[in-house]
DNA sequence: CGAGGGTTTGAAGTGCATCAAATAGTGTGG
DNA sequence: CCACACTATTTGATGCACTTCAAACCCTCG
């Protein structure tokens, strides 16, 4: 029964050097949750003992500003990880997390990751790299900001939707309601909106309600990619 | 003589639990260099073989756009680390760098560190609150660019420069040119420029040149921080 | 059919960027 | 020590992008 938890485990970078009988010896530990849409897993500043990697549906982080704002820290689809960093901030998390689409997530106890960080050969490499990881996407992200207009944000965001090897025309759907898209890429739903409307004009790309159809891949990219400082496909 | 290279090391929170053997061992691997303002050390791309700190002056990490634009990845003073990233990188380094203003760097050589990430007990574990420490700024740093205005972002830059337990009034200087330090921000040199005008209406303090007085920390935090998701001082 | 959330559209305002030009500041050679 | 050249910074005017406020529309679900 819980053997398909050695699974998931194995599915992220993070596990997939591990030995069989180690990757068995934490899935032990591991829990499997369901949870709707709107549900709250913890708050900024709780005391953290677990961490979680998404199997299914969407977790959104966020910080909630002095005046009581909420922002968006990322919004996680299913592979990812979070709530590790815990274990570096004196043991509580450091934003709050919140099922953005009803999903099912795997629960790894904190002490397991540390242990393993702390005795077992290699894995805290392996960490290390995977904060890499996190922190060349972290940076990319920052630099869009700066560098890219919404319209070639949301583009941005579209491309990274798109499946690697996929071939045109591609389709596909806006996978969270659309103010939290807007909220992730920094800016408001009517720019978002009104983003998408221009990049239908820019890009020969058509939306209806949350179905996108992308016939021409070159353009989109052309359109978005120019202003960036990594080539598409842009993850390193 | 090359004695206080160790003493340079173990100032890094990296190399300060290492023992005095560890550290000497790297010390000897290091060597101290200085550089005129304007030198190019690496290009982004560059193959990787040493890693930095600043021991004095201030570096500039950038990276260039597709279309020919400098995106400013940070600026970094004194006692900051760089370049060790390549690690993860496949050895080569992920963002060029040139002096900001003139430096003396510590060279330290990539193998020197692997060696030290594979084989010292603990030293990987420290790279990891390094990195979890350097990804909390940078999220910081994204934050500010969607929450703040441009001077409050200002302001903030302003408080992360003055000495932690300053008694006001406090006098600091820019560290280095204005164009560069817009950039760094994320927003044109005018518009720094009209921003400190703002602030000086909104919070007392007073700009001549490259000076800067503070009468009012209270004020300066409250038209700054009142916008974020960290209390002042806003590092964690 | 009606209520309510999610999304789009419209109109107006604001902040930042852009372009252009003036001013201050810095270093050089006479 | 001053005139000149050159760069850094400020100021002004204007335009554009995004936000804000308001209202309409759409869609789903009771």
């Amino acid at each position: 029964m819980k053997k398909h938890y050695t699974e998931i485990l194995k599915a992220h970078a993070l596990f997939s050097t591990l030995k069989e009988e180690q990757v068995e010896e934490i899935g032990k530990q591991c829990t499997l949750l369901s949870y709707a849409k709107g549900h709250t897993l913890f708050m900024q500043e709780d005391p953290a003992s677990l961490a979680y990697i998404v199997v299914s549906g969407w977790v959104k982080l966020f910080r909630h500003t002095v005046n009581g704002e909420e922002y968006i820290v990322d919004v996680l689809p299913a592979g990812y990880l979070f709530g590790e960093n815990a274990i570096f901030h004196g043991d509580s998390y450091s934003c709050g997390a919140e099922i953005a689409e009803d999903a099912t997530l795997l629960s790894i106890p904190l002490a397991a990751l540390k242990q393993h960080i702390d005795h077992t050969p290699g894995f805290a490499q392996h960490m290390l790299s995977h904060a890499s990881r996190q922190q060349t996407a972290q940076e990319r992200n920052k630099e869009h900001l700066v560098i890219q207009s919404a319209p070639q944000r949301i583009g941005c965001f579209l491309l990274q939707l798109a499946p690697k090897e996929a071939k045109e025309p591609v389709t596909l759907h806006l996978p969270y309601d659309k103010l939290l898209l807007a909220a992730r890429l920094g800016m408001q739903r009517e720019t978002l909106s009104r983003g998408l409307t221009t990049l239908q004009d820019a890009t020969d790309i058509t939306i209806q309600g949350a179905t996108v159809n992308i016939p021409n891949l070159g353009k989109l990219t052309k359109y978005c990619c120019t202003a960036c400082t990594s080539n598409y496909p842009c993850e390193e």
